[in-house]
Parts: structure tokens; C-alpha cells; sequence
DNA sequence: ACCGTATGAATGAATG
DNA sequence: CATTCATTCATACGGT
């Protein structure tokens, strides 16, 4: 049961006037991310894990489901998109530095991460990261806010589960349970 | 030199204190472009060339900073828009055509080109005008303001560069140096 | 001063 | 993965 795949339309109370009074119908919604939502894609996106797999992608949904409505499509919508938006940023980023060398130094926001080159997990699958996908509480929101100063990049050295042999390198990596 | 990418804000003096007095950030200004970076826009627009590719798109971001700051991002976020609006103000006129038959012969201005159906240069590239970016002075802002009565529709066979070979149909066709 | 509209920006959802 | 479309949020601006 459930219908747990599938793009979620917010589906609560919605209801639709068009601005000019004709009833539209009840509409599509799409999905609407709640900030907790948000927060965790981030993290874990942060983390590394900026390509998850099928079933990894699963497990996130579930994890998010605890927020809100969301299904599997949303999730793997929302990573897609991560990805494709963080490396044009980057690429603005980059022309404009080679365009405009001063202003360095300021390594601010702008993109999220996708580490460009290194072999890491680009191409296919993804699971570069320690990330240890947990399935409980919501306490661990704490600790993720915390790790992404305020929204995108800033990495702290959270870890967990040890040392996880060769370290990929930039990413925050971090996590939890 | 400038930074030429990415989304300018028109700075001048801003700051940001949120409703509540928590300071929410610096936040951006957005881009608010010039009557000149307007008509050069809305005249490219009209030509046909309603989906720019990515260089061309860097193209007319350079004409336009003659006018002041802008980003390859705004040019690019000015033609998704106004394709957009576009499309959606032809199907608003559509459908209350059909709603309500009398009021026709109005064939006035809503929208702006971006003819619907006609395989024109619908998929994918764009330039599908015979516009003939050119990199010069200002003056040709007469005749684009000429070809275009006063913002918006009105074609006036202005042309240049010899012919097309192929006329392409529709759209004012326009250009300059 | 407020409010409504036009429109720049952001992003979810596709499609190739 | 690149592009594009639709929808929505945020705000600059004009009218009253």
C-alpha cells in the first residue's frame, strides 16, 4: 500500500480561483519542499551523495516523508536538478573569476558542491559518501543545520562510523546515526 | 574587463532588514534593465530569435552592458520569461476567444511572437531570424524602436543584409549593421 | 502611503 | 545530462 512513489502534489486543502473567478479545477500541485526537507537534500547532497541510487533514493524519500508528502520522482527530481544547477553556478563561478580575478578569496555561496573533476562518484552511481542513511528520529536536524552554515557549502567536520578509510576530500561530509 | 556573468544586481544602496528586524541577509537586488537594454531585447525577441543559444546569449549580454551591468544569467532568464508570458498571454487571448467569439477583429497586441504551432525554430536552437548581431555604437536604437511601434508587435519591413534566400515567415525580421 | 501589476529570479517537472 | 516549460516567489514601479 501507500502510494509512496510517484511526484506528490501537496495535496492538502487547495483549492483554486482563477484570478479571474473561473473555476479551474482542483488543479496539480507540485511538490512543495518544507524547510526540513530542504535542509536534509542539502545535507546529504553536501555530503557527497549528490547522485543517489535507486534504492537510496528510497531511503531519503522515506526519511523526508516524515516532513511531508514526497515521493520517490520528487527526490530524484530534486537531485537531478541539484546537480545540473550546482555545476552551471560553477561554471558562471569560474568564468567570471577567469573574467574578473579580483573578488577572489571570498569563496562564498554560490554553488552547493559537486566536486567537478575528480573521479569521485561522477558518472553513474553516486554513494561517494560516508553518508549512513538512518531512518528515525528528527533530533539529527540539529546537527545538520549545523553542518551547512546556514544553507549551502560550509564543511564541518562532523563524521561518524569511524574513519572511512580513504577520505573522498572536499565534500562536508558528515552524519548520523 | 567586468565581471560579466552572472545575475547583476543593479547595487546601488541596499540593505536588508526583514519585516521583523532579524537580519535575513544582504540579499540581491534584482536586475532591473534599461529602456535601451529593453528595446534591444524586445526588438531580438521580435526578429525571431526568441531562444537563444548559450553564445548567443553571451553575445547580447555584451551588447546590452554598453547599457549598463548585466549578466549572462538575466539575459538568459529575460528570454525564458518573455517566451513564457508570451505563450501563456496567447493562450489566455485564445481561450477567452473561444469563451466569448464576439470581440474578435481585435487582433491587437497581448503577446508578443513565439508563434505557436509552425515547426519554425520551435525545438530547439533559436536564431531561427536573421538577425545579424552586430557590436557597435548605439544609433541603431532608432531604427530598432522604429521597427517595433512602440513596444511590441507591429512588423515593419525594415530588413537588411540583402535577402534571406528563405524568408522564414512571421516575425518582424529586423536588424542592423 | 498603500496596493496592483509587471517582471526578474528560482525551482519542480518533464523531455530529448 | 542538457534544455525547456510551467509555476511560483519576490520585488521594482506606477497609479491613485
Amino acid at each position: 500500500m501507500e502510494d509512496s512513489n510517484r511526484g506528490h502534489g501537496n495535496s492538502s486543502s487547495l483549492q483554486r480561483s482563477a484570478p479571474d473567478g473561473t473555476v479551474t479545477g482542483p488543479m496539480r500541485t507540485r511538490w512543495t519542499p518544507k524547510a526540513e526537507q530542504i535542509l536534509i537534500l542539502e545535507s546529504i547532497f553536501n555530503s557527497g551523495m549528490v547522485n543517489p541510487t535507486k534504492d537510496e533514493t528510497a531511503r531519503i524519500r522515506r526519511l523526508l516523508e516524515r516532513f511531508g508528502p514526497v515521493g520517490d520522482a520528487n527526490v530524484f527530481y530534486w537531485f537531478q536538478n541539484r546537480r545540473s544547477r550546482s555545476r552551471r553556478r560553477q561554471r558562471q563561478l569560474q568564468a567570471s573569476l577567469v573574467a574578473d580575478p579580483r573578488a577572489a578569496g571570498v569563496a562564498q555561496q554560490v554553488g552547493g558542491g559537486v566536486q567537478s573533476s575528480s573521479a569521485a562518484s561522477s558518472s553513474s552511481s553516486s554513494s561517494a559518501a560516508n553518508v549512513m542513511l538512518m531512518d528515525d528520529s528528527a533530533q539529527y536536524l540539529f546537527s545538520i543545520s549545523r553542518q551547512m552554515g546556514l544553507m549551502e557549502n560550509t564543511q564541518s567536520p562532523v563524521v561518524r562510523s569511524s574513519d572511512v578509510s580513504q577520505l573522498h576530500s572536499q565534500p562536508g561530509t558528515v552524519i548520523v546515526f
